[in-house]
DNA sequence: TACTAATTTGTAATAATTACAATTTGACAT
DNA sequence: ATGTCAAATTGTAATTATTACAAATTAGTA
């Protein structure tokens, strides 16, 4: 727990035990969760917790570069502890968001460009390979 | 217009006047707009024209692969008449989503990693070339 | 021209997010 | 240790994008 104190600490932003626990369920939680789906597993033991301080804490946390905001499905924020640029494939199945780690090859392109970049996502989408095994199983080999 | 027709008697949809302009509308504004924008402008001309439609529409151009949808605001949909695979840089001072013709040279560690790539998005953020000249002049070259 | 399944329309419901004001609290100074 | 206060938390209300649904209309076919 000291470990997220000392994240927040480095970035000169209040202790606060509300998000220490975002953050230590972040860390615990490689899922790319989403704000209710965080907000729903916490408060079963934070009863007191509410939802805006999950979105509020999840917001400066990202601002501050402590965690990261992915936007693959369309509908949400999920969100990462991973804060390092890395991609993401979302299965159309089961609905997973897998980590890739790859590195985008196209930032000098974009200084080419003369735009200002400052983050960089890649996602791929399509059938993971859990769910591609299932099928050919089904389908008899 | 005839070219709507052709596009979408090729994948054996119905030609409706609704999906006529609503691809005429994508194709001379490339400015990737969301649906509420899209409905907007287009019920001007076309008052009866309903916001339902134009999601329907939307999606299943989409799903024929006539049209792409963008998440790169993670708000909301943004709609592409050109389907064919290219990346997007969104500048969080003007708002605007511009065309970034890079392809993604990852797909091969995908397939290593035996998921079934269906879509690739990249998106870049930060602040465009625009915006970066007007901040310059303001700060007195 | 008549038929029918697909499409369009308007409205209502849902879901994610944001706004906001009252209460509480962490960090700092005494 | 205690007081202070700006910042954070909380609960509720408002907003925004999207989806659900049933009735009316229409495109494609015979
Ligand atoms: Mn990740
Ligand atoms: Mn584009
Ligand atoms: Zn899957
Ligand atoms: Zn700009």
């Amino acid at each position: 727990m000291e470990k997220y104190v000392k994240m927040l600490r480095e970035k000169n932003l209040k202790v606060t035990p509300q998000r220490l626990i975002i953050l230590k369920y972040l860390n615990e939680h490689s899922t790319h969760p989403a704000t209710d789906k965080i907000y729903q597993d916490l408060k079963i033991n934070n009863p007191s917790l509410s939802k805006t301080t999950v979105y509020n804490s999840l917001e400066i946390l990202e601002k501050h570069g402590i965690i990261q905001s992915i936007t693959i499905s369309g509908l949400e924020h999920r969100y990462d502890f991973r804060h390092e640029m890395h991609h993401h494939f979302l299965c159309k199945k089961c609905g997973r968001i897998i980590d890739i780690d790859v590195v985008c090859p196209n930032l000098g392109k974009m200084l080419e460009c003369g735009h200002n970049v400052e983050e960089v996502h890649g996602y791929f989408k399509g059938i993971c390979k859990k769910c591609m095994n299932k099928e050919k199983i089904k389908d008899g080999s």
